[in-house]
DNA sequence: ATTCTATATTCGCGTTGGCAAATATTTTAG
DNA sequence: CTAAAATATTTGCCAACGCGAATATAGAAT
């Protein structure tokens, strides 16, 4: 359940209402959301890291594909990279502004309830054990 | 606080992703946002009701826009509409899955701390209190 | 330097989605 | 039935977006 939000009471955080028509055009997107429900469901709870390569194979979609929605989740404030030598790591990220925060853990939780997600996930958590770089 | 999904743990109860890729197209768009945030901030709580010439009149927007904005979030399940002789009154949903439900009450709970919302929200206050069909 | 591999970006194309203007529909009043 | 008002839809135009294919960049190894 999203608790993130909500301290001072009913302060406005959020000051234009363009940060959350950004936000939400970032989650309308399906390969955005399955990159986003498998990269919240790894093996090592929220701060699990997977590599372009397993996220373009679990999901089978392109390598151009998969790297293009990565950048835009990135633009975002979605998700980080992190270099390893030729690969990058990519892992959920946690928005600044509190009342995004929120708005994302429930598309992270709602995501947790997707049947059509399951097989994705599965692949996923697969490659993130067979070992980070691929085989 | 949106507290509406998750009696039975983890249960799957969205199908397909592509349920959650429309609501989230649905909440893409800064008229959109606008109207749901003045319908969920009425004086008769969030069963609070509002006429298409109140709400086109509150957002400065064109009649057809609010209009065509309408019908949209009502394909979405977001809001209903009851018509009253030449008016029709429209007015928030609560969507049928629980999944998606949650994902709404999160935008609506956002949308309170939009501050750029606060102008339209308090000249839809006033346009209801006027009297239910214009002056 | 060369080459290979992983990732990122660009290009061309088709689709979608927004708006303004005009028009159509629905309902009430006379 | 006619007219007027509120709402809905259509039309034409333009910008944004996603994809596949091709290309460009970055790092590692030989």
């Amino acid at each position: 359940m999203p608790t993130t939000c909500c301290t001072p009471a009913q302060t406005p955080r959020v000051k234009h209402a363009a940060t959350l028509v950004s936000l939400y055009q970032a989650l309308a997107d399906q390969t955005r959301l399955r990159i986003l429900a498998i990269l919240a469901d790894l093996p090592g709870g929220p701060g699990g890291e997977l590599c372009v390569c397993h996220i373009h194979a679990s999901l089978g979609v392109s390598q151009p594909t998969a790297s293009r929605h990565l950048a835009y989740l990135r633009k975002s404030g979605l998700v980080e990279a992190r270099r390893d030598g030729v690969w990058m790591h990519y892992r959920l990220a946690r928005p600044e502004d509190p009342v995004v925060a929120s708005v994302f853990d429930a598309a992270l939780h709602a995501l947790g309830h997707v049947d059509s997600t399951r097989r994705d996930r599965a692949r996923a958590v697969r490659a993130a054990q067979a070992a980070p770089p691929p085989a």
